[in-house]
DNA sequence: ATGGCATATCCTATATGA
């Protein structure tokens, strides 16, 4: 394993999130990133930027919503699959994945399912459910693999401000945390949680009521190990300060650092 | 119960997000 930085970030648009990507990605350097809504067609994407600054990329784009990419510092992805397997009439683009330097790396961006209840939110827990299905193969894997993305779940009451406002929200119900929960329980590794095991700490913060401002936040974003990745996590955290530039996103970058040695 | 803000497109209005 070499030593590697990972990182997932909901850019809300890359187009209009472009130099604030950039501005990121030049100072943090991560060497794999994955992105989700891209909000962007594909003949849309950012290519020639992002060779510019160093990445490769692969991108699974749609128009107005969802979009996810997977970058690459100074390598190219190599795609490995486009989309969930078992509906085949889901347009929504929401999972890419990529083998990069030695892992195999997928991308996810989650159903966000409000309102609840209601068509979306079923939306949300079937997509779960394919999720949760074609994950077990991935667990297992004697190969390092992460499952990085915006997941619009906070599992625990540890992960939110406050949940009193959010207790009808479609990432608060216990149909959405079951789901996760179910998906930890094939034996994944929720990093950011295993570093810090008690600290509250967000990656997504609302535009509304100063939220920021407020550090009234949510952790929504998540990257999964499996056993094969896990013992060589070292240090886990969210680049906070992404957030609070010009032009944001509503949500901030948050990323593993891999030790190129077994530490557990 | 609503709206606060932001991004997208069929752009001075509407859908979606979380």
């Amino acid at each position: 394993m070499k030593k590697l930085r990972i990182a997932t970030f909901n850019v809300n648009g890359i187009r209009a999130r472009l130099p604030n990507l950039l501005a990121w990605l030049e100072r943090e350097k991560p060497d794999i990133a994955c992105l989700q809504e891209l909000k962007s067609v594909d003949s849309a994407f950012p290519v020639a930027e992002l060779e510019a600054a160093g990445y490769g990329a692969i991108w699974h784009g749609q128009a107005s919503w969802n979009g996810v990419a997977i970058l690459a510092r100074e390598a190219q992805p190599l795609e490995s699959r486009r989309g969930l397997p078992g509906d085949e009439g889901d347009s929504h683009s929401r999972y890419l994945e990529a083998a990069v330097h030695g892992v195999l790396v997928g991308c996810l961006y989650l159903p966000n399912g409000n309102p609840q209840p209601g068509p979306k939110f079923d939306y949300k827990l079937a997509w779960f459910e394919r999720l949760i299905r074609y994950a077990e193969s991935l667990q297992s894997s004697e190969h390092p693999v992460v499952l990085a993305g915006d997941y619009n779940v906070v599992p625990t009451d540890l992960d939110i401000y406050n949940p009193r406002s959010w207790l009808k929200d479609a990432l608060l119900q216990p149909e959405s945390r079951e789901c996760y929960q179910r998906l930890l329980d094939q034996g994944w590794t929720d990093s950011l949680r295993h570093v810090y095991p008690h600290d509250r700490l967000y990656t997504f913060w609302d535009y509304f009521r100063q939220h920021w401002q407020k550090n009234s936040g949510l952790r929504i974003d998540h990257l999964l190990l499996n056993p094969a990745l896990s013992p060589y996590l070292q240090e886990a955290g969210v680049d906070a300060w992404v957030r609070n530039e010009p032009r944001a996103s509503d949500h901030a970058p948050t990323w593993i650092q891999l030790s190129s040695r077994k530490l557990r």
